[in-house]
RNA sequence: GGGGACGUAGCUCAGUUGGUUAGAGCGCUGCCCUGUCACGGCAGAGGUCGCGGGUUCGAGCCCCGUCGUCCCCGCCA
C-alpha cells in the first residue's frame, strides 16, 4: 500500500481514459511513501465471481472489498436509512430492547448466555422482540419501531442465519389494515431508495388459497401456480394410478422447458418430497399413452403451452404417513396440505433449475440490475419484477396428532378472530388468527398479528395451549402483570430486513448481505467461531461440559 | 437426523470408454518495453487431483468410508 504525493493535474487529451472515473486526471508524483506492506490475497477483490464459498467467508475482509459486495452493503445502508426515516416519518419511535434477557416464545430454540452472577440461571438472546414491544404499548409509546437483531438457534439455508435484523413495529389501536398500510409505505420507500417503484396496495389471500395454488404459505407468483385437475380423471383413471381418490390432484408446469429425456427426468426426482405421502407423475408421454383424455384435459386445465413442462402431483395410497387423517370442516386437512406442500416445493425447486428456460426470474434480475443506478426520484417500475402478497386467515391452532391435542400455529400472544372467540374451546379447528404475512417472490418478508391485550384472553389461550397457570406465571408472568395496567388493543408486524436487501440486491443468498455471516453449518469461518473457552471462564460462569461420548 | 450437488495450480475451470510426464485462462516470479491504465513481449515457478482405504497390470476417472462447502426436507415464520 503506497501513498503517492504530488500535483493533480490534467491528463495530455490522447491519454485520457473514459472508462475510468479519474480517466481526465493523474497526479505528477514527486515522492512516493509505502504506507503498508501486504501479502498476496488468495483471489483478487476485482474477481467478479469467486464460487468457493469456503475461501471467501475465511478471507472476507478481501471479499467484501469486490465491487458487488461493496454495492450490496451500500443498498443496505440505503435502504435501511429510507425505512428508519420514513417511520419515523409515519409517526413511529425507535426505541432499543435488550439482548440479554427472557425466552420469549418465537417457536424456535434460544441462544443461552449463562449468568456469572447467577449460578445455574441462563439470560436468552431475544428471538424477537416481541413482549418488550408490547409492553411499550401499554407504556404508551403508540407507535414503536426497531431495527432490531435476533437470533434463533436452528439450521441455516439460503434466507435464514442465526441472528438476522428485523424491521419490527407496534403499534396501538390498530386494525388489520392500518398495519398494512404502514408496511407498505415503508416498504415502498425502501425501495424507492434502491430505485425501485412498488405499486400499491398489495394483493391479498388467505392461507387457504395460497396452500391450494401455490402449496407454501410463501408464493412465488412469478411463475404460473398448482392447478387442481382432479376433474380430468375419471375414478378408474386414479385407480389404476394408484393415485388417493379422496386426496388433491394438482397439476403445474414450468413454462418453455420443453420435452426432458428419461434421464433427465430421473435427475429431478431427489426434488420431490417423498415423505410427504404424495406421489407426482412426470412421465407426459406415457401418461398420455394410457389415459390419452385425462392427459389432454389437464393440459388444458393448467393452460400448458407444448414447450411447457408439466407434472402432476397426487396423494399416495400406499404411503403411510404420521399425518392427521382427521378432516376437520371448512378447512384444509394435513394430508391434503401435504399433497399441496409436496407439489409447491416441487415447483419452486424445478423453477430454479429451470430459470434459464422459463426466463421469469430474469426480470427480476434486470430491474435489479437497471434500478441500482437509480435513486428515489427517477425509481424504475418494480411491477413485473416484485410480487409482495399478503397472506390472511391464518387458522389459530393446528392438530398435533401423536399429542393428540391442539398446537398453537403462532406465537401465543396473536389474537384469534372476535368472530371466532366463542370457539376457542369447543371448535378450536374453526379458529382463524387475526394475523398475516408478507411474501414476496417466494420469500417470506415478514409476519405479524394483531395481539391479544386482555389478560382474560391471554390466560385463556394459554390453557387452550396446555400452558398451566403455574407455567404461564413463569415464563410471561411479568407480561401478564403488565396486561393489567391499561393495554390498549395492539398490533404489528416485523420484516426481515436481510431478506428485503437480498431481494433487491438480486442475491439468491443472506450471506451476500450480511457482512459476517454463519456457514450452514453454522460456523464464522474467519474468526473460527465457535469454539471452546477456558476451564477458567467456565467455572467462573457455573458451568461443566459433559461431551456425549 | 435425512436427501442431493460439488471438491483438480492462488482464483475460474477443462480433463474422452480407467492407459505415457495432469492441462488452459487469469494471477504469481524474473527479464524486456515505458503514455500504460483488463498494457504488451520473452522466460519461469506452481498440483499428495480434499483425505483414507479398496478394485485393477494401471485410478483424477470405478467402489467404500471420511472431511469440507452449497442447496433442500425435518426444524425455523
Amino acid at each position: 500500500m503506497v501513498a503517492a504525493v504530488g500535483k493533480v493535474r490534467l491528463r495530455a487529451k490522447d491519454a485520457i481514459n473514459p472508462k475510468m472515473e479519474t480517466g481526465e486526471v493523474e497526479i505528477e508524483t514527486t515522492e512516493l511513501r509505502v504506507l503498508n506492506d501486504t501479502r498476496l490475497a488468495p483471489f483478487s477483490p476485482a474477481e467478479e465471481a469467486i464460487k468457493d464459498e469456503e475461501v471467501r467467508l475465511k478471507y472476507r475482509y478481501v471479499d467484501l472489498r469486490r465491487a458487488e459486495m461493496q454495492r450490496n452493503f451500500k443498498l443496505r445502508h440505503e435502504i435501511t436509512l429510507a425505512i428508519r426515516d420514513n417511520l419515523s416519518q409515519q409517526g413511529f419511535l425507535e426505541v432499543e430492547t435488550p439482548i440479554l434477557t427472557k425466552s420469549t416464545p418465537e417457536g424456535a430454540r434460544d441462544f443461552l448466555v449463562p449468568s456469572r452472577v447467577h449460578a445455574g440461571e441462563f439470560y436468552a438472546l431475544p428471538q424477537s422482540p416481541q413482549i418488550f414491544k408490547q409492553i411499550l404499548m401499554i407504556s404508551g409509546f403508540d407507535r414503536y419501531f426497531q431495527i432490531a437483531r435476533c437470533f434463533r438457534d436452528e439450521d441455516l439455508r439460503a434466507d435464514r442465519q442465526l441472528e438476522f435484523t428485523q424491521v419490527d413495529l407496534e403499534m396501538s389501536f390498530p386494525r388489520r389494515e392500518s398495519v398494512f398500510a404502514v408496511v407498505e409505505k415503508f416498504l415502498a420507500a425502501g425501495f424507492a431508495a434502491a430505485g425501485v417503484s412498488l405499486p400499491r396496495p398489495f394483493p391479498r389471500i388467505t392461507y387457504d388459497e395460497s396452500m391450494r395454488q401455490y402449496g407454501t404459505d410463501k408464493p412465488d407468483l412469478r411463475l404460473p401456480g398448482l392447478t387442481d385437475v382432479r376433474s380430468a380423471f375419471m375414478d378408474e383413471n386414479l385407480a389404476t394410478l394408484q393415485i388417493d381418490p379422496a386426496l388433491p390432484v394438482v397439476a403445474f408446469r414450468i413454462p418453455n422447458v420443453g420435452e426432458l429425456s428419461r434421464k433427465e427426468r430421473e435427475d429431478n426426482h431427489p426434488l420431490f418430497d417423498q415423505k410427504k405421502g404424495a406421489k407426482f407423475i412426470d412421465d407426459f408421454k406415457r401418461l398420455a399413452k394410457s389415459f390419452p383424455e385425462a392427459a389432454a384435459k389437464v393440459r388444458e386445465l393448467a393452460g400448458a403451452a407444448d414447450a411447457d413442462f408439466v407434472i402432476v402431483v397426487a396423494g399416495d395410497p400406499a404411503h403411510h404417513i404420521k399425518a392427521s387423517d382427521t378432516k376437520f370442516e371448512g378447512r384444509l386437512s394435513e394430508r391434503e396440505i401435504n399433497v399441496y406442500a409436496a407439489a409447491g416445493n416441487f415447483r419452486t425447486e424445478l423453477a430454479k433449475k429451470y430459470a434459464d428456460r422459463h426466463g421469469a426470474f430474469k426480470i427480476t434480475e434486470e430491474i435489479v440490475e437497471a434500478a441500482h443506478v437509480r435513486g428515489p426520484a427517477d425509481a424504475i417500475d418494480g411491477s413485473s419484477a416484485f410480487h409482495p402478497i399478503w397472506i390472511v386467515d391464518f387458522p389459530m391452532f393446528e392438530y398435533e396428532l401423536a399429542a393428540a391435542k391442539w398446537v398453537p400455529a403462532h406465537h401465543p400472544f396473536t389474537a384469534p378472530y372476535e368472530a371466532d372467540m366463542a370457539n376457542l374451546v369447543s371448535d378450536p379447528a374453526s379458529v382463524r388468527a387475526d394475523c398475516y404475512d408478507l411474501a414476496m417472490n417466494g420469500l417470506e418478508l415478514g409476519s405479524g398479528s394483531i395481539r391479544i391485550h386482555r389478560k382474560d384472553v391471554q390466560q385463556q389461550i394459554f390453557a387452550s395451549l396446555g400452558i398451566s397457570d403455574e407455567e404461564a406465571r413463569k415464563r410471561f408472568g411479568f407480561f401478564l402483570d403488565a396486561l393489567e395496567y391499561g393495554t390498549p388493543p395492539h398490533g404489528g408486524i416485523a420484516l426481515g430486513l436481510d431478506r428485503i436487501i437480498m431481494l433487491l440486491a438480486g442475491a439468491a443468498n443472506l450471506r451476500e448481505v450480511i457482512a459476517f455471516p454463519k456457514t450452514a453449518k453454522a460456523i464464522d469461518l474467519m474468526a473460527d467461531a465457535p469454539t471452546t473457552v477456558t476451564e477458567q471462564q467456565l467455572r467462573e460462569l457455573h458451568i461443566r461440559v459433559a461431551l456425549k461420548s
